[in-house]
RNA sequence: CGCGGAGUGGAGCAGCUAGGUAGCUCGUCGGGCUCAUAACCCGAAGGUCAUAGGUUCAAAUCCUGUCUCCGCAA
């Protein structure tokens, strides 16, 4: 088939492959426009342009598709049969999701209509969800309300990550399009309506939504740090200084101590007591440091017993 | 040239402001104690202080360039 690819970040990068080795002609690959990014602010191609000029295919980066003519068509000249969307970061316009003749058909990251949105891994995640999954949909004009054609579920273990479950994720994604390509090429793929009375909205992540609150349960505190791992990660105060949490696990043991009071220091990490039941901090990061286990932190520092968090 | 911080035995840090013997915690190795131990006691090894120059009688420390890493901002 004809198809032109639409994605952006690291998420995107294997279903294009998987596209490129099945010998599909991917005749464009419409991405974000690179931009500053990093330290140093240095300008960064998206994972997805850096795949696509591997494989010498023409690259578009629009500002902003909607009402842009000569995007439009440049897209239509191209006579897609179908145009593939996974994390491309812009709205589709009505006259584009038109072009294809199979239509435009998106991969998102949770089993919908639960968490449409822009970070529904995350979120799922931080909700302490235990079963998530893909969702290969048509486009329509909304956010994440087109016809669904076929999921895939994927379960969330105690240990993932918003890192971890990405992973899996875009993989699973490929793979789930990778089956039904040949279902929607024959025209007789169903569609499914999405219940829109069940479904909730996963907005994007703001570095503010890492702070941990204390009073919550230990159990709430750790999946919100699972979820926010690598990016921005839970954080706390300590001593006035930014303490990154990279790991930590919810125990049961309680002291009956103000929530955020560091109850006990040893080996294995930072005791702190929560609103309910206590969190052991296994690997912090202070400002400009390395991210570290505290077995490691407290061999050449100091972390007091009774120091409340948070400040 | 977005702002800022840091490179010191294997690991984590102090020392730098006011240049003059390389220090702490942990680990490693050897020995001791113990029914036993990740616990405790004694001892040892291990660093041309990121790198290249400069100033100086003397540089981890002051000055300049380079490399690498990290925090913030996007």
């Amino acid at each position: 088939m004809n198809i032109v690819f639409m994605g952006t970040p690291e998420f995107a990068v294997p279903t294009l492959e998987m596209l490129i080795s099945e010998k599909h002609h991917v005749c464009a690959v419409v991405t974000q426009p690179d931009k500053p990014k990093g330290r140093g602010n240095k300008e960064m191609m998206p994972p997805v342009k850096e795949i696509a000029l591997k494989h010498n295919i023409p690259v578009l980066q629009p500002i902003k598709i909607k009402g842009d003519e000569s995007f439009y068509n440049h897209i239509q000249s191209l006579n897609p049969d179908i145009i593939v969307v996974v994390a491309f970061g812009q709205i589709l316009p009505q006259n584009v999701l038109d072009i294809p003749k199979y239509g435009c058909i998106n991969i998102h990251g949770s089993l919908l209509p639960k968490y449409r949105g822009a970070a529904p891994i995350q979120w799922s995640i931080i909700n302490g969800d235990e079963m998530t999954g893909v969702t290969i949909m048509y486009m329509d004009k909304g956010m994440d309300t087109g016809d669904m054609l076929v999921k895939a579920e994927i379960p969330i273990t105690k240990e993932d990550t918003y890192a971890s479950l990405h992973d899996k994720m875009k993989i699973i994604g490929a793979d789930t399009l990778k089956n039904a390509l040949p279902m929607i090429a024959a025209g007789g793929s169903e569609r499914i309506k999405q219940d829109d009375s069940e479904s909730t909205y996963a907005p994007m992540i703001s570095k503010t939504l890492g702070e941990v609150d204390w009073t919550k349960g230990s159990g709430a505190i750790d999946t919100l740090v699972r979820g926010l791992n690598p990016w921005p990660t839970g954080y706390t105060y300590y001593k006035g200084e930014t303490m990154k949490i990279w790991q930590a696990k919810p125990i049961e043991f309680a002291a009956g101590a103000k929530p955020g009071t560091i109850i006990h220091v040893d080996k294995q990490g930072i005791y702190v007591q929560t609103g309910s039941g206590s969190l052991l901090i296994e690997e912090i990061q202070m400002p400009n440091k390395k991210r570290m286990p505290v077995s490691e932190y407290i061999k050449g520092n100091t972390i007091d017993k009774g120091t409340m968090l948070g400040i």
